[in-house]
DNA sequence: GGCAGGCGTTAAGGCTGGCTTAAGACTCGT
DNA sequence: ACGAGTCTTAAGCCAGCCTTAACGCCTGCC
């Protein structure tokens, strides 16, 4: 998943970013609202961590901008206990959870589950079923019917995304967004090579080509063939 | 098993530590509250031993704050049997157990056991199976199939805690930490020399590598070797 | 029908990270 | 003090991954 970590405290940032990533998500980081409205305002993501207390411009005007401007991305908010108050507004401004400073990185990978409405409750690994296809999203292991593979990070990253909006465009924009957040720069063909080794697991008529516009991943395919070589 | 011992009295903490590590644990100690809720939100145990008259902050309240930040770590409560009625506290405050001072190692060992759940009902010798490994947690003897072997500290806890997560990936930090604890310091490659003795013990496809994250144990895999030809 | 642009396919190169092995250091019991 | 068993370190190897680039195909447009 793509994530965008909004906390002005650099020790904890850093932290989070480590185990975010860990987890296999790309993830961007701001220390400032107003950058971070602008990003929201003008990239996707598929989630947000936003801390109230922020320089230039206060976490929750970024949630109440970002909401006003359309944007449904999840968002879950951290606070101090002593700002205990503005949480119901923070939930009115239209957040999706939030959390208490201090917490336990596993409450947040947990909240972060329940937002992403993947995993059902049990603290187990998180799992997503298309079709045929089941995709472990914390440990990148992928099953087609009965064959077993374990995912590399980018192919894992196009399929997390596909299966996450199955019967829906993604963009070649989108797509590449999701492996490189701003890191990028990658001007090549990797996008279509990755694509390509993917059909070769999950059968090429699973994912189809939108030409000049992206790729879709069709839930009624079957595969038919189970290479093994 | 990674546990985390807070106790300010020194001369006890050293007879617990040095009994929880003949046990195969990896035992951190602080004595002082503060650093113990930092320290529970930060990183990941398997067990805490929590006394409750501590310097800075209280070992109720250490008890409720990482209950608050969503932390469901297993505990077992140390009091002075004058403190009697705090115990009562202790439980509502989310403590899996509570031991009067002074107390015997054994029953220790025994309260230990009987929270972390393995070693169902009757006191005999814990053991963990996972398809065809067993593995008994307290001698660290390792059958598999009909091989048996001792193994040596550092195997043993990799590979108790596999077991007891299997299906789940372990970070390479998780199992690094479950190793050293904070002692460490250690920066090489000596992990991955464990896995490779391990594996040579359990059969190789039955620990799965996850590239740039960590392993996982297959429950299903077979000793032999994958079809596929 | 020819052309151009987008996409598919394949192979090669660089690189990272894990695997393997062997050698020394250490521990502990005898 | 010695030896067996254990842990770490280091070095070289290997495999897998990512990118790049070349080439051919397909599609749609003129």
């Amino acid at each position: 998943m793509r994530i965008l970590l909004v906390e002005d405290d650099h020790l904890l940032a850093r932290t989070m970013l480590d185990m975010l990533r860990q987890d296999q998500n790309t993830v961007d980081w701001l220390d400032d609202g107003q950058q971070a409205l602008t990003a929201l305002n003008n990239e996707h993501f598929d989630l947000v961590i936003l801390d109230l207390t922020l320089p230039r411009l206060d976490g929750l005007d970024v949630l109440q901008g970002a909401r006003q401007a359309g944007n449904h991305t999840p968002v879950i908010i951290l606070t101090a206990r002593a700002e205990l108050n503005e949480k119901l507004t923070g939930l009115d401004a239209g957040a999706d959870d939030y959390l208490t400073k201090p917490f336990a990185m596993a409450e947040l990978k947990a909240r972060i589950r329940a937002v992403t409405r993947r995993g059902h409750s049990a603290s187990g690994d998180a799992e997503i079923r298309v079709g045929q296809l089941r995709l472990n999203t914390s440990s990148g292991q992928l099953m087609v019917g009965d064959e077993h593979a374990v995912l590399p990070r980018s192919e894992f990253q196009i399929l997390h995304y596909l299966m996450r909006h199955p019967g829906q465009v993604a963009t070649r924009r989108r797509l590449e967004e999701q492996l490189y957040g701003w890191d990028s720069g990658a001007e090549s063909n990797a996008l279509e090579v990755h694509i390509h080794h993917l059909r070769r697991r999950v059968g090429k008529a699973t994912i189809r080509t939108i030409r000049g516009v992206g790729y879709v991943l069709d839930p009624d395919a079957v595969t038919g063939d189970t290479p093994c070589h």
